[in-house]
RNA sequence: GGCGGCGUGGCCGAGUGGUUAGGCAGGGGCCUGCAAAGCCCCGUACUCCGGUUCGAAUCCGGACGCCGCCUCCA
């Protein structure tokens, strides 16, 4: 039984796929107008850590995350580059899947596009304003929040308390300061699209319901995104669909924020900015590692320091891999690994997985596996060889359920390292240490780590 | 102003009414020709002030500090 956070009710519950053995969930995507950043990383890797756990246990995942191709910064964008607004989604969509692919971060099932969606958007968009919720302004239509009693459920607030704290806004001829655009009125030189209530494009919050129950269905499972996200884009999804009474998402999950201790983030210094600065100059794993290693509704400290620690903790994992010639798991692929667990690779099993049910402990669930490692290396010690080997395939298992890949490093090595390696192994069994020191210095010139093993000298990348 | 969260050992970061989180860094030891990797041992932390309790870092109250949302930010 897996239980999860709602930001609905404010309880951990136990998620019920409304299809037994299948779970449908929607994960809000980005708005390409710009590199991906650090949050958008976060965000990515913890419901792919949790569309895998789930895929673990053994449920089929529909999992959809879509892509705002328009928006306001996407036009503000082109418009400054005097370049086209596909042409900026194009790219910066680009980037986004790159950015994940090197993350690691499985495909989705779908990926839908706003602008594949506006005809369905305009006729959900008619719907409400023939229900009366939406009404016409001289830029656009908006939605009535008034009309939706337990509008503010997310935000954990009743209407007049969101309303008493808005800011004022210029738009005189909206209702209510909460109310907000679902179509807006094109400017000259804007991306349009016709509609009953004239040349426009959709407002950000339809995309989400469309698409959602386009590909997921009536009551899909579990809609999730930032934190960010809760208020007020979420609740203004949930206002649509009650609005025209169509069953939405029933469980609601939130991650936490990505900090940079004191600072703002920027480029100066080592603070990194963008998940491709970061990915550029890290391995993608020492990411997700780190993100592993928060509980997903914490904030997580990304900074230089934080990030070496876990690249250096990363290098812990991959010794294990080195040692156990372990094979890489958590490909692309979420094919459920089959392994006969027995013995401490089942207790390990049992741990973890009683962890990860419990609102994806991932944290406690890092640290059991950690000192699994160190067991496992205490157990190869005694001789134990058997149970070290099935405690370490299972520790790469368990982390492969969370799309973490330990690596045996050790690559094909040039003929002349090569060489080097061979006259190093005479020279020690000759027992010529000053000879085999200079030709670890050599080695060592040449990029390579040198390791000396039972069956010699062994070379790998730092 | 309203709502919510947080303050843990050098750093990151879990957890919990009384028994070791974990990682990284650091110290000591073992192994090794020397290293590397690995193993063993070590820190005895929980913002402050009250209260409840046999016992609180964990519950309650207050103070201080920090942060988020109430603006189409993941």
């Amino acid at each position: 039984m897996i239980r999860l956070y709602d930001s609905a009710t404010g309880e951990v519950r136990e998620v019920r796929p409304r299809d037994p053995g299948r779970l449908a969930m929607y994960v809000c995507g980005p708005t390409v107008y710009d590199l991906p950043h650090l949050g958008h990383g976060r965000f990515a890797l913890v419901w792919d850590v949790a569309r895998r756990w789930f895929t673990f246990r053994g449920l089929v995942v529909d999992y959809v995350s879509n892509v705002t191709d328009i928006d306001d910064k996407i036009i503000a964008r082109a418009a400054r580059e005097a370049t086209s607004e596909h042409e900026v989604a194009a790219t910066y969509e680009d980037e986004w899947w790159r950015a994940l692919a090197r993350l690691g971060v499985a495909a989705p099932t779908h990926a839908p596009h706003a602008t594949h969606y506006v005809e369905s958007m305009v006729t959900l968009i008619g719907e409400l304003v023939a229900r009366d919720v939406a009404y016409r302004t001289g830029d656009g239509v908006y939605f009535d929040v008034a009309c939706v009693p337990d509008y503010g459920l997310l935000a954990g607030q009743p209407l007049d308390s969101l309303r008493a704290g808005a800011r004022v806004e210029a738009n005189e001829e909206k209702r209510s300061v909460l109310d907000f655009a679902l179509w807006k009125a094109a400017k000259p030189g804007e991306p349009h699209w016709a509609s009953p209530f004239g040349e426009g494009r959709p407002g950000w919050h339809t995309e989400c319901v469309v698409m959602s129950l386009d590909l997921l269905g009536e009551g899909f499972d579990l809609h999730c995104g930032g934190l960010d996200l809760k208020f007020p884009h979420h609740e203004n999804e949930r206002a649509q669909a009650a609005a025209l009474g169509r069953p939405f998402a029933r469980h609601w999950a939130h991650n936490g924020w990505v900090m940079v201790g004191e600072q703002k983030m920027s480029k100066s210094l080592d603070n990194f900015t963008t998940l491709t600065d970061l990915l550029a100059r890290t391995d993608p794993r020492a990411y997700r590692l780190l993100v592993l290693r928060a509980h997903y509704r914490s904030p997580v400290e990304v900074t230089a320091a934080t990030i070496a620690d876990a690249t250096r903790a990363l290098e812990r994992l991959d010794a294990l891999a080195r040692r156990f010639a372990l094979p890489r798991l958590a490909g692309a692929s979420l094919v459920r690994d089959e392994v006969e667990w027995r013995g401490e690779a089942a207790a390990l099993a049992a741990a973890v997985g009683t962890h990860l049910d419990d609102d994806l402990n991932t944290p406690v669930a890092v640290a059991a596996l950690f000192e699994a490692v160190t067991r496992t290396h205490a157990l190869a010690d005694e001789g134990r060889a058997d149970e070290a080997g099935q405690l370490a395939l299972a520790v790469a298992v368990l982390f492969g359920a969370m799309g973490l890949a330990l690596e045996d490093r050790r690559e094909e090595i040039d003929a002349h390292s090569a060489e080097l390696v061979a006259r190093r192994d005479a020279a020690r069994a000759a027992r010529d240490w000053a000879r085999a020191d200079e030709l670890r210095d050599q080695l060592g010139a040449q990029g390579w780590l040198v390791e000396d093993g039972p069956a010699g000298t062994v070379v790998r990348r730092p």
